[in-house]
DNA sequence: GTGGAGCTTGAATCCCCCT
DNA sequence: TAGGGGGATTCAAGCTCCA
């Protein structure tokens, strides 16, 4: 590869070598949608172990390490650089991360002119949990979806997001599952080929929000190919960089395994509504219940005090409204919300009843009901056919 | 004002006036918590406008938006170095943001030697929806939680949380509903007073988790006061600095008529390593488990001899029961009191039950029930006047 | 086949006091 | 201050295995 000469568009290729490197051998403009999931400069500092004192297999590849935040932010300035050259005017570009690199990657974006328009963020249903217990279970990573430029004219398909989301306009929280059982590409000692491979929803849903059949995607970070294989999938053009040659191989094989979907089929998929659950503490926190109130059962035999954290204090016992519930009547188990009563005006309340009251009033508090300005939207088109000369 | 001498702390008292100023006059190290939730309307308006309200004058659009971004990151820098000089060692600072503002608070966090512990999503239930059907709908903000430095020894309520959350561990994503109803405050024509006032519920949340009662929360941007009058409810002390007038007012009036909840309907699910210790020797010697007793592992596969002294043997070795524990196992530590179990009517008992058992029977024994020395809390009415003097 | 128990695993900045 | 040791700490999925 000669640096300075710029080469055709490599369409749906997974390319080897440096990304920075790479990209600058692409021309300007050329590239309709870029997805980036760049090392996150995790900064593990020792091994973890679980309760059960099994160790948890950490991100601790060479290619995650950084000597400093200098290093990681020129780092960081470098490929977004040539990622700004390489988009279209109107085109737009996601970038993944967690608390450890996104601020960084925001701010230097912000720096380079990029225009902001989401930060999205992933909500794993199923996260790693803190052992040790000294932190908030880090349970979510961000995207940051951002067009070139403040006056771009980005693609959104607005009506496609709100179709996948059961006619309502799509949130920046989105709640998906990791990428776990078949869908992660193993080596032959049946251990995870990559540490961090994306799930194919998380794709599946960048993609059909914010490019057309037949854009060109790139991904500059491309791993095992989740965006190309994604991209194949749903019948976008894709080019893939990816450093690593056991990763560039995997992804090259993933694709060539991807069959595209039917014309007609590349849609929406439905979603799955996520009912709320509602912790008896969110009642304590939201004021429905205050901290010191005295609760009781139907009988008005047994009493517990509530307590900030949702506790339920009785002499020395203490716990959820379930365990004390279940505590003081010797009994194995006890739903509490229907065990325990308010005195409401000389009457007794079940905590269920309230429970119920602060969903409806949760619902009706909505300010979501103006109607959408009635511009059109782009939805997706029905496009010509596949073009997969996939190359190494 | 002479910003030289730093004066006492001004407890439970709202302070009128700039924040860095008011900050720059407050002892080092004399805070344990820091709530801020500063401005980030610089760029929604018609026109540029800089952190003190000022307009930004046009001079031309490349030149505006880079003295806007960098205006900002000054005005962020300087009040967080403050901020970070008040934090005692082991303080923690909340600071919440949208994607406006909050990647470059956060990356002048990690500048500024702050160590990031959480992101937190705040996840509206009743969020403005997009309008124009031109981006998903903005439907959560960002909380940065972040110790004053890498080997902070900061203070989180783990199990307050875990019990506020049905016992199971709070996530990085929180559920919660926006600042309306009777909440909201409001003036006389009805209209909301401030235009991003915080639920109560969050702050609730944010101060169980990471202050004892007591503690000192900062708020340098308190707006309508939602941190000084959660922090009173809860009986934390507070600061709150406020520069508008009309906010200020709002503020000390609303903290005025807020009670703090009794003292013991305060108290939250204590964390385990604040509880006194006890040695196995000391259940020994008390004769909760009788010397030549023999223990075992949940298997029934280890066995051990306790001894007078309060170690294991086991053949040839001997040691603590975490020693021994791990000796036998192979393993780098193991907690012993979860570990070995007695033989109780074929039953097993781990150590922990005989443990907890041997607690609750010294604190039925002991005469010392009395609540906790309450400290008067100062009421606003009650300070000769609201040193508002303090501001310019 | 089927259901339940048990095992494995996931981008993780994961303890704290005393000597 | 570096080292030693007490002892606190896990949730949701998906898979295997066996009854």
């Amino acid at each position: 590869m000669s640096g300075a000469t710029a080469m055709e568009l490599p369409l749906d290729q997974i390319l080897r070598g440096e990304c920075v490197e790479v990209m600058r051998m692409l021309p300007s403009g050329s590239v309709d949608c870029i997805f980036a999931d760049p090392p996150y400069n995790l900064q593990l500092r020792g091994e973890l172990r679980r309760p059960d004192d099994t160790v948890v297999d950490g991100v601790d590849d060479d290619w995650d390490k950084f000597s400093d935040l200098a290093a990681y932010d020129h780092f960081t300035r470098d490929w977004l650089s040539e990622a700004r050259r390489l988009l279209r005017k109107d085109g737009t570009i996601w970038v993944i991360g967690s608390y450890h690199n996104i601020f960084r990657i925001g701010a230097i974006l912000q720096d380079l002119g990029f225009w902001i328009l989401n930060d999205i963020v992933w909500r794993k249903s199923n996260p790693m949990p803190n052992f040790r217990g000294r932190r908030f279970t880090n349970a979510h990573e961000t995207m940051i979806w951002a067009a070139r430029g403040q006056d771009s004219r980005y693609r959104f398909n607005y009506q496609a997001m709100k179709a996948l989301n059961d006619d309502v306009q799509m949130r920046s929280d989105w709640y998906l599952p990791l990428c776990t059982g078949g869908e992660r590409l193993r080596n032959e000692h049946g251990l995870k080929l990559h540490p961090t491979q994306k799930p194919e929803s998380l794709l599946h849903r960048v993609l059909v929000s914010s490019t057309a059949a037949d854009d060109v995607v790139l991904d500059p970070f491309a791993g095992t190919g989740t965006t190309a294989a994604m991209a194949k999938r749903l019948r976008r053009r894709f080019i893939g960089i990816e450093r690593h040659p056991d990763y560039a191989e995997a992804a090259i094989g993933r694709v060539r395994r991807e069959t595209p979907l039917p014309h007609d089929a590349v849609a929406t998929t439905p979603m799955k509504r996520e009912a709320p659950r509602v912790p008896f503490g969110s009642l304590v926190e939201r004021n429905f219940i205050a901290p010191g109130s005295i609760v009781c059962d139907k009988s008005r035999r047994l009493f517990a005090t509530v307590s900030p954290d949702g506790t339920l204090i009785c002499g020395a016992k203490r716990g959820s409204i379930h365990k004390l519930g279940a505590m003081l009547t010797n009994a194995p188990s006890c739903n509490g919300w229907t065990f325990w009563h308010i005195d409401r005006d000389g009457e007794l309340v079940p905590l269920d009843a309230l429970r119920a009251e602060s969903q409806a009033q949760e619902s009706t508090e909505s300010t979501a009901t103006a109607p959408l300005e009635g511009h059109e939207m782009n939805d997706i088109a029905d496009l010509p056919n596949e073009r997969s000369a996939i190359a190494g």
